[in-house]
DNA sequence: AAGTAGATGCGAATCATTCGCAAGTGGGAG
DNA sequence: CTCCCACTTGCGAATGATTCGCATCTACTT
């Protein structure tokens, strides 16, 4: 289904980062990649440049959130993922389907649509209890 | 449709700001807001301030661009807008309707969905004659 | 085993955004 | 019309994400 990239060398951070997101189900920012991997020799500044090939080797995705405003990344299942984001806890889920129709409508003649990113916004059921109470 | 919000002190810089929102038909990054005013007494971080107020007010709402990563700022004229941005020259251009689909499916039960943002990314018609190239 | 193109360690730089605080001002009370 | 003060802003420093620079290192080819 995906696999390490042929055109990358093998070393120590691609391979530690490609099997963290390997095992991983949700998407990760690049802090939160370095604290997983506990690896003190590993910089944050090495995962953004491991992030960013296997961007563009289509090894992985890059979502955003928008509070707090980061990058994630999680590993290319090609299974068209958004998330819906609670704005209370930051929690993320994951949508069930594509909310877009399939058509996408552009006021302007000639626009090439490539990709698409949705986010929904909203509370988690524990955080609408509590903005409640 | 759209007023100054009253609870608000008409000062310089939110009249300013107010303005040019008002005569402006496209969503603008604080840095631009401060280059059109062209007033060097009114600061960035006051822009920021007065652009936080407004959002609060409903006057303004805010859209975000992933590349470059920023914000966007525009008049709240209800019409509930999305757009296309060229990831080239990043030209932005308005989406004729909300692509998205009336239902969202959630995979996690409860969540309360409020609000959602869409951004499409392609090519607009400049540009992917450029790219041909 | 050696050579080299490509990676990384390390830290400085950049960019968007926020914060802190002293000085300034809009607009209600008198 | 003036006084007062809570709210604003000028100004710059701080923060947090991300990128850059460069000398050193290393995975892979020959």
């Amino acid at each position: 289904m995906n696999i390490f990239p042929t055109s990358l060398k093998k070393t120590k951070a691609r391979v530690a980062v490609y099997g963290l997101l390997a095992k991983e189900n949700q998407p990760l920012s690049p802090k939160e990649i370095q604290a997983r991997l506990n690896d003190k020799d590993i910089w944050l500044s090495t995962i953004y440049r491991v992030l960013q090939q296997f961007e563009k080797t289509k090894t992985i995705v890059r979502s955003s959130s928008i509070d707090p405003p980061q990058s994630l990344y999680e590993l290319d299942r090609h299974e068209h993922k958004h998330y819906a984001v609670c704005l209370r806890c930051h929690q993320r889920f994951a949508l069930g389907d594509c909310p877009l129709m399939d058509e996408v409508h552009v006021d302007a003649k000639g626009f090439q649509v490539l990709e698409h990113r949705v986010e929904v916004l909203g509370l988690c059921a524990m955080c609408a209890i509590e903005v409640r109470g």
